[in-house]
DNA sequence: AGCACGCCGACT
DNA sequence: GTCGGCGTGCTC
C-alpha cells in the first residue's frame, strides 16, 4: 500500500492476482490503490480479511525482476516497501492511471490488396493507406507525428478492417556514423564492449574534455543495434536539452528522458515504452534507476561521484548504488564515468573489484591549467581578492581574456555584527546567521528562506554602524566595480539567475563577450564552456576544507577540478588561483597537479585511520521536534535499545550540524559497522524496537550509507 | 500519509 | 449547548 507502514497487507479475491498487479481496496476509512506482491497468502489467524474491490490491471505493472529489485532496496535501506514500490512508479500510475503500452498497426490482407482507386475523393485516407503500406508497421506515436487527424483516418482503416492492431517493434537505430576514438577510448570501449551479457563494473576515469560521452555513444550504438536497451543516468544539472539533443543527433533514435521537469504524462508515456521495450535509450536523474526495461544490455551512470544521485529525504537511496545492483542482478555491464570518482568506486576499482578503465588523454583543444595558491593570511586582502589575484584579473582583461571568480556564498556578507555589543542577526526559526543581502536590502535565511528588512543599527543596544563581516558574491561583485569601473561584470547565482532562461540568457552573453568578469557560486561549476576565459579565481577555498563532514575533502577536491575545468582553451592557457589561509594543507599538492590519484590515496588513508567509509558502513539516526529536548531524549532511548552488538559502534546523540533548522530541533545518532552485512541484520531488529519507543511529537527517519552527516 | 475518534476552549 | 482545535491511534 502507498503509505509509509512497514509491512504488507492482505486481502480477499475469488482468483489468484499476478504480483504487480494493481488493485482497489478499502483501507481503513479510505479506498486506495495497492499493489500485489504475493498471491496466493496464508492470512495470520484470527484476522477477518477485506476484499478487493477492483483489479486495475490486466497485466502486471511491474516483473518480477522489477518487483525483486524493489523488495531488495526497500531491505537494504530499511523503507517501508509500500513507499519504495509506488516511489517507483511515475505519478499517474500512482494514482490508478492505465499505462501507455506503445501500440502498433500494420495493414491486413485485404488492406494490402486493395487499390488506389479505391478510396474515390478521400484523399487524406487514401494517403494514409499509402504511408502504412510503405511503412509497413507505424507505432501509434508514429500516428501522431503525421500530424493532425491522422488518429480518426486509422480509425477508419481499422473499421473496414483494412488495417489491423500488431505487436510493436523496437525502434531501430538508423546506421550510425562512428566517429574515431582515440586508443585510449578505443580501449576503453572494447574492455566494455567485450563484457556484454555479463555483470561487470568499470569506472571510466577521464578528465572534462577527455571524451566520455563518445565512448558511451559508441557502447549504446552497439546495444542498439544488438536490440538490446541502455540505461543513462547523469546528474540534476546534466540532463540539459543539449546533451539529449547530442546523444539524438549521434544515434539517431528517439530518446526517452526522465528527470523532474517531466509532466505527469510525459513520464507515464516514457516509463511504459521503456517497460514494452520501445525505446531503445532513456536518459533521466536519479529516480529514472527504477525505469522498468524489457531488454536491458548496459547501464551508464555519468559523474558518478555527484550528490545528486542520492536523494536527501523520504526515502534516502543511492541511484549509483541501485544501479550497480541492478546491472548485476540483470548481468549486464555498468560503466561508471567520472574525473574525480567517490572514494567508494575508487577504491572498488584499485581493489579489483571494478575494472578501472583511464582516458588520460585530453582532446586537442584542452590543456591543463595551471594552479597556483595564494595565503590569504600573508597577502593583504581588498574586496575579498589578494594582490596576486587582482593583478591577475587586471591582466587578464588588459588580454580581453574572460575571468571566473567562483565563491560558494551567495549574499553580500555573511553575518551583521555589532562592534558594541557583539551581537550578530541570528534567525529566529534556525540556529543560523541571517545573511546581507544589499540588493533587496534584507537580511535572509539561507536555511529556510526567511526574510526580514536590514536594520540601520543595533536592535540590542542601538549602536548606529553595524558591521558586515565577510564576503558574498554580492559583496565581491560590488568591491570589483569599484575597482575595475571599466570591467562588465555579471553575477551568476540563485540571487540573480531566476529561470533557465534567464540563466541561458546570461551564458550566451558570456559566450559573446559582452561580459569579462563573472562571479559565482556552485551554478558555474558544471560543464558550460567558455573559449576565452582563461583565468579562474576561488575567493576562498577553506569552507571547504575543515568541514565537519567526513567527505568535505573529496568534495573539495571534486569542486575545485570542476573550477579548473573552466579555465583554458585551444592555444590559451588557463590559470587557476586558489585563495586559501591554510596553504600548507596537504590537498593543495595533489590539486596542484590535478592529481586525483594522489589525492584519492592520502584521502583513502585518512579513511582508513580514521574508520570511515569506505572501510566502513554507516547508518544515520536523525530525529526531529518542535521542543528542544525531544529528539535528544528519543536518541538516548533508541541508543540504548541499540547497545550490546560487538560488531555495532554507536556514536553519541549528537545536536546535527544546524541544530535548528525551520523551527524544528534537531539530532543525531550514528551506528558504524566494519561489516555490511552486521550493520544490515543489526539494523532489521533494532529498528523493530524503536517503533516500541513513546515518540509523539518526534519525526524520525533512517539513512543507510548517509552522503553527509549534516 | 490520512482519516476518525476524542476531549477541552470561543461562539449563538 | 455546539463548532472546531489538533493530540493519538489505526490501517489486512
Amino acid at each position: 500500500m502507498p503509505v509509509p507502514l512497514r509491512g504488507t497487507f492482505d486481502y480477499q479475491h475469488p482468483d489468484i492476482l499476478a504480483p504487480g498487479v494493481r488493485v482497489r481496496v478499502p483501507f481503513g476509512a479510505r479506498a486506495l490503490t495497492g499493489l500485489v506482491v504475493e498471491a496466493p497468502v496464508e492470512p495470520p489467524a484470527g484476522l477477518v480479511l477485506r476484499a478487493i474491490t477492483a483489479v486495475v490491471d490486466k497485466e502486471p505493472l511491474l516483473s518480477l525482476e522489477q518487483l525483486d529489485l524493489l523488495r531488495f532496496v526497500a531491505d537494504y535501506y530499511h523503507h517501508p516497501l509500500g513507499e519504495v514500490l509506488f516511489g517507483a512508479l511515475p505519478a499517474g500510475l500512482k494514482k490508478g492511471q492505465l499505462p501507455h503500452w506503445p501500440k502498433a498497426y500494420r495493414l491486413t490482407e485485404k488492406g494490402l490488396a486493395q487499390e488506389t482507386g479505391t478510396f474515390g475523393r478521400a484523399q487524406r485516407l487514401r494517403s494514409f493507406w499509402e504511408r502504412l503500406k510503405e511503412a509497413q508497421i507505424l507505432s501509434d506515436t508514429d500516428v501522431k507525428m503525421l500530424g493532425r487527424g491522422t488518429k480518426a483516418l486509422l480509425k477508419t482503416l481499422l473499421a473496414q478492417g483494412l488495417a489491423e492492431e500488431c505487436s510493436p517493434v523496437p525502434c531501430q537505430a538508423t546506421p550510425f556514423d562512428p566517429v574515431i576514438l582515440r586508443m585510449d577510448q578505443h580501449a576503453a570501449y572494447e574492455a566494455v564492449q567485450a563484457m556484454l551479457g555479463q555483470f561487470q563494473p568499470f569506472l571510466l576515469f577521464g578528465v572534462t574534455g577527455s571524451g566520455k560521452t563518445e565512448v558511451y555513444l559508441q557502447l549504446i550504438a552497439d546495444l542498439l543495434a544488438r536490440q538490446q536497451q541502455v540505461l543513462v543516468l547523469v546528474p540534476e544539472i546534466g540532463l540539459t536539452p543539449q546533451l539529449v539533443a547530442r546523444f539524438q543527433a549521434r544515434l539517431g533514435v528517439t530518446i526517452g528522458v526522465l528527470h523532474s521537469g517531466c509532466s505527469e504524462g510525459e513520464r507515464v508515456r516514457v516509463w511504459s515504452q521503456a517497460a514494452a521495450g520501445h525505446i531503445g535509450v532513456v536518459v533521466g536523474t536519479r529516480s529514472a534507476v527504477f525505469v522498468p526495461l524489457k531488454n536491458p544490455g548496459l547501464i551508464v551512470v555519468d559523474e558518478e561521484h555527484d550528490g545528486s544521485f542520492k536523494q536527501q529525504d523520504g526515502f534516502r537511496y543511492h541511484a549509483r548504488d541501485i544501479a550497480v545492483l541492478r546491472a548485476q542482478k540483470a548481468g549486464i555491464p555498468i560503466v561508471l564515468g567520472s574525473a574525480t570518482p567517490s572514494l567508494e568506486t575508487y577504491r572498488h576499482a584499485i581493489e579489483g573489484r571494478y575494472d578501472l578503465l583511464r582516458l588520460p588523454q585530453r582532446g586537442p583543444d584542452r590543456a591543463l591549467p595551471r594552479m597556483r595558491i595564494v595565503d590569504l593570511g600573508r597577502e593583504g586582502v581588498q574586496g575579498g581578492l589578494t594582490a596576486s589575484l587582482f593583478q591577475a584579473v587586471r591582466d587578464r582583461l588588459s588580454r580581453r581574456e574572460q575571468v571566473l571568480l567562483f565563491l560558494n556564498r551567495r549574499g553580500y556578507a555573511p553575518v551583521l555584527l555589532c562592534p558594541e555589543c557583539r551581537w550578530h542577526a541570528p534567525c529566529d526559526r534556525c540556529d543560523a546567521r541571517l545573511t546581507v543581502h544589499l540588493a533587496k536590502h534584507v537580511l535572509r535565511c539561507h536555511h529556510c528562506g526567511h526574510e526580514r528588512p536590514l536594520p540601520s543599527m543595533c536592535p540590542q543596544c542601538q549602536h548606529p554602524r553595524l558591521l558586515r563581516v565577510g564576503e558574498g558574491t554580492q559583496r565581491i561583485e560590488e568591491a570589483l566595480r569599484h575597482r575595475l569601473p571599466e570591467a562588465r561584470i555579471a553575477r551568476i547565482d540563485r540571487d540573480t539567475v531566476t529561470s533557465r532562461l534567464a540563466f541561458e540568457k546570461l551564458l550566451h552573453q558570456v559566450r559573446s563577450h559582452e561580459i569579462d568578469v563573472l562571479v559565482g557560486t556552485q551554478m558555474l561549476a558544471k560543464g558550460h564552456d567558455f573559449p576565452e576565459l582563461t583565468l579562474v579565481g576561488v575567493i576562498n577555498a577553506d569552507q571547504g576544507l575543515h568541514g565537519t563532514d567526513f567527505r568535505a575533502d573529496e568534495l573539495l577536491f571534486a569542486q575545485m577540478v570542476q573550477v579548473a575545468g573552466r579555465a583554458g582553451r585551444a592555444g590559451k592557457p588557463g590559470e587557476v588561483i586558489i585563495q586559501t589561509y591554510h596553504p600548507d594543507h596537504r590537498l593543495w599538492d595533489p590539486l596542484a597537479r590535478l592529481d586525483y590519484e594522489a589525492f584519492a590515496k592520502l584521502a583513502l588513508q585518512d579513511r582508513k585511520d580514521t574508520g570511515f567509509p569506505p572501510y566502513s558502513h554507516c547508518a544515520l539516526l536523525r530525529a526531529e521536534a518542535l521542543k528542544p529536548d525531544l529528539p535528544g531524549r528519543f536518541l538516548e532511548a533508541a541508543k540504548g535499545l541499540g547497545q550490546g552488538s560487538p560488531h555495532i559502534l554507536l556514536g553519541s546523540v549528537l545536536p546535527a550540524t544546524l541544530s535548528r533548522r525551520a523551527g524544528y530541533y534537531r539530532a543525531q545518532l550514528l551506528a558504524t559497522s566494519l561489516k555490511r552485512s552486521a550493520l544490515q541484520s543489526w539494523l532489521t531488529t533494532w529498528l523493530e524496537r524503536l517503533a516500541t519507543i513513546p515518540a509523539s511529537g518526534v519525526r524520525w527517519s533512517i539513512d543507510v550509507d548517509p552522503h553527509s552527516l549534516f
